[in-house]
DNA sequence: CGAAGTTCGTATAACGTTATATACTTTCCT
DNA sequence: AGGAAAGTATATAACGTTATACGAACTTCG
């Protein structure tokens, strides 16, 4: 007698029971599926909602959907996630979806972990935000679950893609900084998970966007990209690295915000002022960027946008509308803030 | 012929013919149940290797557990919230339960709806950052379901609590200011959900704490508090109200880092500089905190703390080795950057 | 040496849905 | 009127696990 823990769920049995109806009848007005009146639909509806009755999701996965859709991404400081996911829980919000995030690390063996996680639950769709998992992985699970993929610029045909147009991201910033005087522009980019297989990512397209800026203002030679994580710490000790050497840069551009943050305490400590020693640009504009006492220059991806665009295009997939794969472009804008400015002469 | 879609998945079934032994065993060895001789595990576990065998948890789950822990959140900007989760992942990192994240608005009724999805999908233990959803409404999922409520101070003999002395965190902030000099000190905390039935909600013990300590010091008639949402946007307003007041505070303290910056931006617009016009201090001490352009003074929560003791005593609720309902209680400490110093007199 | 444990393994009934096959009514056309 | 087609509702076999009950083979011990 433990104090009537577990308190026992209603069941599709008793809703029929109490509609007098048959269990397939109740199952059948649950899925909107062909072959119900609109009494009785009416009348299980009603037994549905005086019992309290809630579908069990377990039960469900054993032979149809979930109803949950799974969202990869690697950590939860990247605000530009959140943006992300603003606009898949905006496009989900009057489906009967849920939505669950897996925050999986940076390590490719944790992210492949929770993608076998949410295979296993068998959640009806993934979006999977930049994964750090092999393409080979990525491409054996879409193939077995719709699967959108956010970031990387490879396409595939098994499943969907939603990108920015990074290069021209990274040339508009180039554009812009050569514009303002600037020459020694270096570019603080993603190391990337070795043999990964995927041959376009995010960071390799920006930083071929970068070097082909470069190459056409004829500044091929004053190019340097170095490589370090997109996290604070990444950012100060590249940073620390560029503005110490010789002939240091005028202006740096990294490939997020939060790197570009890293460079900027880099900067302080060797007593560089931005925008007037250095120049700094980051990507993504996250409500980072924005700050009052940050104010920096970057670039504009629409996340939101990229997040809602991705939710559509994965439900059509899983409710059968389509099966061609297909990819979205995004289009980059830049946003000037006070981090820019003419290099000193 | 659809291309060989769906790629049939290996059950237990399989397993236990290529071993040679009962589903039964299979099943045993699976969840190291009582009754399987250390040569049959191990057999049983070669087979499980080789055929690359994935339990369904849809499957568990309709029986036994999911080996699934919910973590409801409000947004996923407060970087707050993420020191939590590391807490979480650190904890369950070597365990066969994996973490996933309903972020659910601040809407009551959506947080509500979250909530319910996490019961739907058989979730063996939930881990609620600070509900919005009413006191009721989690008490009777905590009956059904193990429960960690991270935030409210309301203690309760159906679910756990995590929580932080905030009380003691805004006296801190109260006795650092007024030992600077200052006498005006107004908190700005968080409206907090009408008839959400919770007494002690974060918002409502810092404010106690912050009023009694200006008692303490004699300065009820001092004592301003302003709510607004703890965002950018909200800090914003309440700066721009608090600030344009004919008697000013010298100081502004508030419930959370992120509403610090708006009430930094306000004090921008207005021609205020920090910390010389105006001190300010946040609460939580998020990496938006130690940003060096930022330099806010604020209260750190161990939030990482939080996470980690949250998940270890779901864990023992979910296997239970615990029956007894237990709080946990962290203190606060102060982390003194530049965004505070003595007022202009 | 037989009774009473242990230990290890198996058979099988749930669990709560979905989807298929089927039966019974109507409605619609010649 | 007669038969096909369309519309409704039902019965029931999966789905992949877990947990209970049970049986067989060993030990232990008085």
């Amino acid at each position: 007698m433990d104090s009537a823990k577990q308190t026992k769920r209603v069941t599709i049995k008793e809703v029929a029971l109490h509609a007098g109806v048959s269990m397939a009848a109740v199952s059948k007005v649950l899925r909107n599926a062909y072959g119900t009146s609109p009494a009785m639909t009416e009348k299980v509806r009603a037994s549905m909602a005086e019992l309290g009755y809630r579908p069990s999701s377990a039960a469900r996965g054993m032979r149809g959907r979930t109803y949950t859709i799974g969202v990869l991404l690697d950590n939860l400081r990247n605000s530009f996630f959140a943006d992300i996911l603003e606009g898949v829980h905006e496009e989900l919000l009057d489906t009967d979806y849920t939505v669950l995030i897996g925050a999986a690390g940076f390590d490719p063996t944790g992210q492949a972990h929770t993608i076998d996680a949410m295979v296993d639950r068998r959640m009806d769709g993934l979006i999977l935000i930049a994964p750090g998992t092999s393409r080979g992985e990525v491409l054996a699970t879409a193939a077995d679950t719709p699967t959108v993929v956010i970031g990387h610029h490879d396409a595939a045909e098994v499943h969907d893609s939603v990108l920015d147009a990074d290069d021209m991201g990274a040339a508009m910033v180039v554009d812009y900084l050569v514009s303002l005087g600037h020459r020694r522009i270096a570019l603080l980019s993603s190391p990337g998970t070795k043999s990964s297989q995927w041959r376009k990512t995010p960071e390799i397209v920006l930083t071929n966007g970068y070097l082909e800026a470069m190459q056409r203002h004829g500044l091929e030679d004053a190019a340097t990209v170095v490589r370090a994580p997109y996290s604070d710490e990444g950012g100060y000790k590249a940073g620390l690295d560029l503005l110490s050497a010789t002939h240091r840069p005028t202006a740096i551009m990294t490939g997020a915000d939060v790197a570009a943050m890293g460079v900027f305490r880099a900067a302080d400590e060797l007593g560089l002022r931005v925008p007037a020693d250095l120049s700094l640009v980051g990507y993504n504009n996250t409500a980072l960027a924005a700050l009052t006492s940050v104010q920096l220059t970057s670039v504009d991806q629409a996340g939101r946008t990229m997040g809602s665009t991705a939710a559509r295009m994965l439900i059509e997939r899983v409710e059968g509308r389509r099966t061609r794969a297909m990819q979205t472009t995004m289009t980059p804008s830049l946003v000037v803030r006070r981090s820019t400015a003419a290099p000193a002469s």
